[in-house]
DNA sequence: CCCTTAATTAATTGCGC
DNA sequence: GCGCAATTAATTAAGGG
């Protein structure tokens, strides 16, 4: 819908440029960004869940078509930047879409029974 | 056709994301700072930032962005001196 | 227009549990 | 084995000359 909608001023996920961008997200080691689908599946996810268990995990990232690995980066970097943003935004500053689903910094992680 | 362009009159209100501007006395005392210790504690970057006003993710990046810049500096500036003893 | 440089992103290392 | 903090390299885009 919208051409050019990147960043959110306090927030989330950069989304890519529509078609008129570089062909080449692709850093140099091979690393590459991940695709706007598997970005907002990832952060789908992580609305309902902070942390995800192994087994969600490893069906995630066959979903999305990653690594656990990558799954489990991506998830890491996430929580360390979400709490970041409660830090400094004392109360979940969101221009226009308010979500307050996050209250609890302490979401166990789902152990194994 | 150029998609150089940003015409997307539709929608103005979507605040473009501002990245900070710093001023010379906040430079100057990041740069102070880094002289001293270009890996400074948490403790001392909240402080920094705290005196200089601005969020310590600031001062964090920015002591990121001085370390690459400085490297690359040194790799501009002096190619060949150290006979490496290797 | 282009360079500087702040901000973001995926990945890595080391540590503690 | 996982989470987390700290850090890195590469990249993306704002600001200003």
């Amino acid at each position: 819908t919208h051409a050019l909608l990147r960043h959110d001023p306090l927030g989330k996920p950069l989304l890519w440029s529509p078609f008129l961008q570089r062909p080449l997200h692709k850093r140099k080691g091979g690393q590459v960004r991940f695709s706007n689908d598997q970005t907002i599946e990832l952060e789908k996810k992580f609305e309902t869940q902070k942390y995800l268990s192994p087994p969600e995990r490893k069906r995630l990232a066959k979903m999305l078509q990653l690594s656990e690995r990558q799954v489990k980066t991506w998830f890491q970097n996430r929580r360390a930047k979400w709490r970041r943003l409660k830090q400094e935004n004392p109360q979940s500053n969101k221009k226009e879409e308010l979500e307050s689903l996050d209250s609890p910094c302490e979401q166990r992680p789902d152990l194994p029974s | 056709m150029d998609g150089t362009s940003p015409s997307s009159p539709s929608l103005p209100r979507e605040a473009r994301r501002r990245r900070l501007v710093l001023s010379s006395s906040q430079k100057d005392a990041l740069q102070a700072l880094f002289q001293q210790n270009p890996y400074p504690a948490t403790e001392t970057r909240e402080r920094l930032a705290q005196e200089i006003g601005i969020p310590e993710s600031r001062v964090q990046v920015w002591f990121q962005n001085q370390r690459t810049r400085r490297a690359r500096q040194a790799r501009l500036g002096s190619p060949g001196s150290p006979g490496e003893g290797q």
